[in-house]
DNA sequence: CCGATTTGACCTAT
DNA sequence: ATAGGTCAAATCGG
């Protein structure tokens, strides 16, 4: 189900997931980073913007940003009043290409999905857990303690390099995904390996799950599914 | 009717 | 004063 391939890990690190008709590429963050990530998502074909994330967003403002062309809209989680439910995202359509976004998330979600019980998000491994979740949402989080325990994870799974440079992406699903797609995301088990693969990646840096360059010419892992 | 979006005003840090 | 972020009333849509 999830077929993944690294390129050439080197000293330049940037994710770039693939997913259906989605593509993310997973930037990254200053050090002082906290809750924060980067995420470019671009739709395939000529969806209007990024598609549903996994969580329910209300937007609460839109803005002129000084030097973009086009404006940034804000998001909240929608279960901010019923359940305290930090968690934000900024989505900013890209100068250059319209079928960019940079999507900025903040905060974690503490809302239940459907209304469980176990307590707000989980105190087992903050890390692992908050790591999986957003993977499944497709983002990433900024490590804000080294210590992302890649202790528990499995090795990584390194899968040979595949001569990608080419399908850009949009392949795969000609169509965009209707929104539930998410529930096709590979399993725990699939998702763990490649957390595994890019904390293996990134474990050096203690401050940045990924650290890019903005030239991200090459080294570029890539997941396919 | 109710919840989400729109939009200008308001707030705050630089 | 300016830019970025948020509030909230009006509006829209199911």
């Amino acid at each position: 189900m999830l077929e993944q391939s690294t390129i050439g890990i080197g000293s330049s690190k940037c994710a770039e997931l693939l997913l259906n008709s989605w593509r993310f590429v997973v930037l990254g963050r200053k050090a002082t980073a906290r809750w924060t990530s980067q995420v470019r998502v671009s739709a395939a074909g000529g969806a209007e913007g990024p598609g549903d994330d996994g969580h329910s967003w209300r937007k609460y403002g839109q803005k002129d940003i000084l030097g973009a062309k086009h404006p940034r809209a804000y998001y909240r989680c929608t279960h901010r009043n019923s359940q305290a439910c930090p968690a934000t995202k900024q989505v900013q359509r890209a100068d250059q290409d319209p079928a960019l976004f940079d999507v900025v998330y903040h905060g974690q979600h503490t809302c239940r999905p459907t209304g469980g019980r176990r307590p707000p998000t989980n105190q087992h491994n903050p890390h692992a857990e908050s790591l999986l979740q957003s993977l499944r949402a497709g983002l990433t989080v900024d490590a804000e303690h080294g210590a992302l325990n890649n202790t528990s994870v499995s090795p990584p799974s390194m899968a040979s390099p595949v001569a990608s440079g080419s399908n850009g992406g949009l392949a795969m699903s000609p169509y965009p995904v209707p929104a539930g797609a998410y529930a096709e995301w590979p399993l725990d088990g699939d998702l763990q390996e490649v957390v595994s693969a890019l904390t293996a990646v990134s474990a050096p840096s203690m401050d940045c799950l990924f650290e890019f360059d903005p030239t991200f010419g090459v080294g570029v892992p890539n997941f396919f599914m």
